[in-house]
DNA sequence: TTCAGTTTTTAGACACAGTCTAAACCGGAA
DNA sequence: TTCCGGTTTAGACTGTGTCTAAAAACTGAA
């Protein structure tokens, strides 16, 4: 059983049907637990093959997380990164560096969740642990 | 004691020189607690007066969030939005709407805060309440 | 008041992330 | 083989925000 076949049989329980395409792009994605932006994906995946275009790797990415396979977080300036790590966690940000990481340890709300809008129901409830370097 | 006196007085402690612009940027921004957008408010501000540029709405509203005026948020499409409630306290995110509103409940992290990152100080937690309209 | 120096504002060019479109491509069924 | 749907592609396009250089406005001193 190779990376490969466990990432095929990801995408095809997720119901993705498998392109050579999704392929390399999943296996950028599972091989490391990181925070990855479309566009540093792109690099990735093009300095491998110079053959896969930047739509292509928009589209997946947007499947990849209408599926479930990613979670899509947008947290400054404007770029948004995907993390593999699909189960709810929180997240620290440096606003200095931009740099985000995991922050493994489990972080539960006191209390009950507030009163939603009428008519809109929980996706999910993102943490973010803002910090700045000391000077 | 007028609302543009009280706003003067606001910049002023907060060791920001007064200009028209900014006075009126300002008015705007703190009228109504509300989450706008730099072009939502240069849209605003540019049907009272036609002569106030796109640089200065930006220049300002990062000014003000500089010194603790408001608070910048983003959240997802790629679009900061100001928040003039500067106390900290969630938001509640509707991914399919795209409308940002404050959650007045507060609510507390159970546990203590992680471990942050060496050589980095603590500058706020966002909690940010994801809902989808239901089918 | 005039002058010089500083800060603020301005228009427009620019950069970047992401979307859209229309055509090309691919793989399977008939 | 042809047809047909889904997929990929290049490149144009949009929208948000930044940069730059020049104009304008303010400030304090003479």
């Amino acid at each position: 059983m190779t990376l490969h076949h466990d990432i095929a049989r990801k995408l095809a329980d997720a119901g993705i049907p498998l392109t050579s395409q999704r392929l390399l792009i999943a296996c950028e994605l599972f091989a490391e637990h990181c925070h990855l932006s479309a566009d540093e994906l792109l690099q990735r995946v093009g300095s491998l093959t110079p053959d896969i275009s930047r739509a292509t790797v928009y589209n997946t990415l947007k499947l990849f997380s209408q599926k479930g396979l990613v979670q899509e977080l947008v947290v400054e300036n404007g770029k948004r990164v995907y993390d593999s790590n699909t189960a709810p966690h929180p997240h620290c940000y440096n606003a200095d560096t931009g740099e985000l990481t995991d922050v493994h340890q489990s972080l539960q709300l006191a209390g009950p969740l507030p009163e939603l809008p009428p008519g809109t129901a929980l996706e999910r409830v993102d943490i973010i642990v803002r910090v700045r370097n000391v000077a």
